[in-house]
DNA sequence: GCCAACGTTGGC
DNA sequence: GCCAACGTTGGC
């Protein structure tokens, strides 16, 4: 099993929303390092659920990947958000994957205090310039940042 | 293949 | 809103 963090602005989709919709289909990533990751995952797979462009930005919840990678179908809809006329159907460009909601945490685990602990210098989150919108986490970081939160 | 210009992300 | 970082695009 396979963990992973994902961002998502709250104005735009937060955890609120994802514990009122169960699941959702993690759709409208545009990078393509993200969308390798996203083929990567597998069902059964954790996630943190991460707020970013918020006050404090930080770890809020977790999710279970319910679905492999399958086409981004926005991709082809010229009135989504994020169409792509140059993505062939017959070879979509872009993925997504289906989240499951699993858990709201008690209270946010803040990017800044993620940052002051040297336990996880090298998570890729806290690097510096980092704007990755899914990434891969260990599975030690994951458990210590719901740790965290408890 | 290089690289400048440009657009987007995200913390603050 | 600002600005640094960095991915993408396109001309050559």
């Amino acid at each position: 099993m396979q963990y992973w963090l994902f961002k998502s602005e709250p104005n735009c989709y937060s955890i609120d929303d994802m514990k009122r919709d169960k699941k959702t289909l993690w759709d409208g990533v545009r990078n393509y390092q993200a969308r390798n990751f996203m083929r990567e995952m597998r069902v059964g797979d954790r996630g943190l659920f991460y707020h970013s462009s918020t006050i404090p930005a930080g770890v809020v919840g977790t999710v279970v990947v319910s679905k492999n990678a399958l086409p981004d179908l926005t991709q082809f809809d010229p009135k989504s958000d994020h169409p792509d006329p140059k993505s062939n159907p017959a070879d979509p460009r872009w993925d997504c994957v289906e989240l499951t909601f699993d858990t709201m945490l008690s209270r946010t685990v803040t990017l800044n205090e993620i940052k002051q602990k040297k336990a996880f210098s090298h998570l890729q989150l806290v690097q510096k310039g980092n704007r990755l919108s899914v990434l891969p986490v260990d599975k030690k970081h994951y458990d210590q940042i719901i740790k965290m939160a408890q």
